[in-house]
DNA sequence: ACTTGACCTTCAAGTTACTTGAAGCTTTAT
DNA sequence: ATAAAGCTTCAAGTAACTTGAAGGTCAAGT
């Protein structure tokens, strides 16, 4: 019979941490003396305090370690926590391999400019949502504009306020031109609806899915497009520095949408889906 | 100006977050109603959100986020942190990989047994300590017994019981022999002390430093060493499975050393430095 | 027998980065 | 006007411990 403090030596573990698991009842000395309060525990103990040790180095949880030991868990849970736990730690990996290149990404832009910008580059993830939309091929800058007025009159007419998310636009030319923009021009509704409109030159929006993404590299371009390129540009040396490459057409989410004469207070979210590139 | 739920939205962040960061004031609204405690955001602190959260994404805790932003801490310091961050994800990356191994090979022998045993195996490091002792070759087991003995008794003479450590047996023989045993046995001391105790058969205990371990496989023994074997091939065969070999000369640590009439309830740890085999 | 110091006890609070919930006020839409 | 949605603060909970305060126990040495 030991006490506690030398116990804890043989077992390598502090003695605050057998006094802990003592209280949450996951491991009880076998024996204590009521009086002083004192805990005695048998050597032959250290077998089943290892294999609480042993379990939660699996990186089980300790209510998880507890059930193991207690209820007798079947082999076939048991299999189904590991496989679990497996996936988990693979998932861990992935995501610190990803953080460790965000380091060192960082430590070489550091050595280079003497400190850090680009700060503006975010991953997200996004999730999937219905979209009320039109594309078109748009001659020029100007009928587009044309459209977009259009639209936001009939929409806003057609529907409640509630439904109606941002305006976005989902860029499909695969680069950028003046001319021939291939555009799709909406809004995210907030429920799906199930709904058609005609605009005056032949075209007509539709609602369809705009699907989630994994991970898109996004960043906000404050007034308007003659501010975009330096977005666009962050976006590009963002991924070309991280190793990522863009997968999927980029979208521009109006969060404050330009009002007449304030068209420099406008504010746009550009989105790009990405993908790392495997080494 | 955005109030916490759209801003929220805006960002992809919880507004509890967004609360919670305002608290501990590491990003505060950039307007709030004294008489309502509304928060009211700027699209312009987007950016220095967003800077926020990628710092954190790189492993950084709140506060260091925190004096980055605030103190405009040096280049230098901040690659600092990054390389210091660097090496603490290599390491995670290295413990989870460890830990992957582990939990597939505890699948494996749930496969193949339906339950697992094995779990008396542990791993520890052990740090480094000085050790009293006397490295003989002895020619059979009647000889080590008398050694010890002697060993026990002139110890408990000249030396106080609170710099006495534990009974050690360092076992320098390749491999098992019932004969002409290469073995170290002695006594760990808590403080290191400059002494040297001769012994009737013209050998003499000296102090050295039993070197630290950085992983040791180890069991526990119950009883005497006709129980060892077991003991001994539990570790050879865990080495085995978990793809790890033996690098240096085993330790039996006596715990609770046998007395004359109880030698059944001796307890002995057996230590091996091993090394991962790298695949 | 007594003292000293090491060792033990319980209980409370702190750690990190948040989330959840209760009770109640404000804004917006109808 | 009223209801619903949205906001507020404050407290407590999470996991797995560690640290510290205040005080009781034990063993060795005198």
């Amino acid at each position: 019979m030991f006490r506690i403090g030398e116990f804890s030596k043989i077992a390598q573990v502090p003695a605050s941490l057998l006094r802990y698991y003592d209280d949450i009842g996951l491991f009880t000395p076998i024996n204590s003396n009521p009086d002083t309060g004192y805990r005695y525990y048998s050597i032959q103990q250290l077998t089943q305090l290892n294999r609480i040790l042993a379990l939660k180095d699996l990186g089980l949880s300790l209510e998880q370690v507890k059930r193991l030991l207690e209820d007798e868990v079947s082999p076939d849970e048991i299999r189904g926590m590991l496989t679990l736990k497996k996936a988990q730690i693979e998932q861990t990996i992935q995501t610190e391999a990803i953080r460790l290149r965000a380091v060192e990404s960082r430590l070489q832009q550091i050595e280079r400019k003497g400190t850090f910008q680009d700060d503006d580059v975010v991953l997200k993830s996004l999730p999937a949502q219905p979209f009320f939309s039109l594309r078109f091929t748009f001659k020029d800058v100007a009928e587009i504009f044309a459209s977009i007025s259009e639209m936001n009159q009939i929409v806003h007419q057609q529907i409640k306020a509630k439904s109606l998310g941002r305006f976005v636009v989902v860029i499909h030319s695969e680069f950028y031109e003046e001319k021939n923009l291939d555009l799709e021009v909406g809004f995210l509704l907030n429920h799906h609806l199930d709904i058609t409109l005609s605009l005056s030159n032949n075209t007509s929006m539709t609602v369809r899915e705009l699907p989630s993404v994994e991970t898109a590299v996004t960043a906000v371009r404050f007034g308007g497009p003659e501010n975009g390129h330096l977005c666009y540009s962050a976006i590009g040396t963002w991924a070309e520095t991280h190793q990522y490459k863009l997968i999927a057409p980029g979208r521009e989410i109006f969060i404050v949408p330009p009002k007449p004469g304030h068209e420099s207070e406008m504010v746009t979210e550009i989105q790009f889906p990405v993908e790392a590139i495997s080494t």
